[in-house]
DNA sequence: TGCTATAGGCACCTGGAAGTAACAATTGTA
DNA sequence: TACAATTGTTACTTCCAGGTGCCTATAGCA
């Protein structure tokens, strides 16, 4: 049984750590294959990326779909429950979008895709 | 330079970690001095805190106001650019009550203030 | 026969985030 | 004279999130 001083700490239980922010927000655009996920996020590892996709499973914000065929499709997509935390990522993605052309006036010096 | 490979990195490299996201919550809620985040976060030590005050600072989102007495007395509070983040930090906060009450629905068992 | 693509498990290791403990500085006060 | 209160610094240490490398299974294809 976790313990919080504050109820902010059981959101940054579910969503808190290096990757798992970063994740969700491209569930939010849409399901992905884990190849995709790899793709997108090049820092990540094999090893990082399952480990927290299945957290977020367990922590029921995304669900695995897991198709029988070879070689093996899986995908992710968020649950009804993680579309709730669709607010709070949103707000930090725009946050971190004008943040990134406050800091950096020609933000393609910093922005590796886009 | 830092290299982002999608703008909420950005945001995540000046709200995370384990402690600021809790400090800035306190700070929506009002101007604190250093005694009083202490013991909002019991938590933290002295010298945490000091570091991701000083790294908020740095940042640009909180500011520091000395007042010259003995013994010292500072004040931490949210910049203007600061309170942009309210939005994003409102929502986490919210998700993170509501979590709470789904996941353990007698929430005082998990709630150590309140 | 060997290579590809895909998703993932497992053992081990490391860097840096976070913790510990001691110290400084200043003034009032018991 | 010694301690309290407040904020902060510094050196040292610990620990675990995250990284590395190697392994598995399966079917198709050159």
């Amino acid at each position: 049984m976790p313990k919080y001083n504050i109820p902010v700490e059981a959101a940054l239980e579910v969503i808190g750590g290096k990757w798992k922010v970063v994740i969700l927000c491209h569930l939010i655009e849409n399901k992905r294959r884990t190849s995709e996920l790899k793709r997108l996020m090049p820092g990540i590892t094999q090893k990082m990326l399952t480990q927290q996709l299945r957290e977020l499973e367990s922590d029921g914000v995304i669900k695995r779909i897991v198709y029988n065929q070879v070689p093996p499709k899986v995908e992710y997509e968020l649950t009804e429950y993680g579309w709730t935390l669709k607010g709070a990522l949103d707000m930090l993605c725009a946050w971190g979008e004008q943040h990134i052309e406050k800091t950096y006036p020609n933000k393609e010096e910093v922005l590796l895709d886009s």
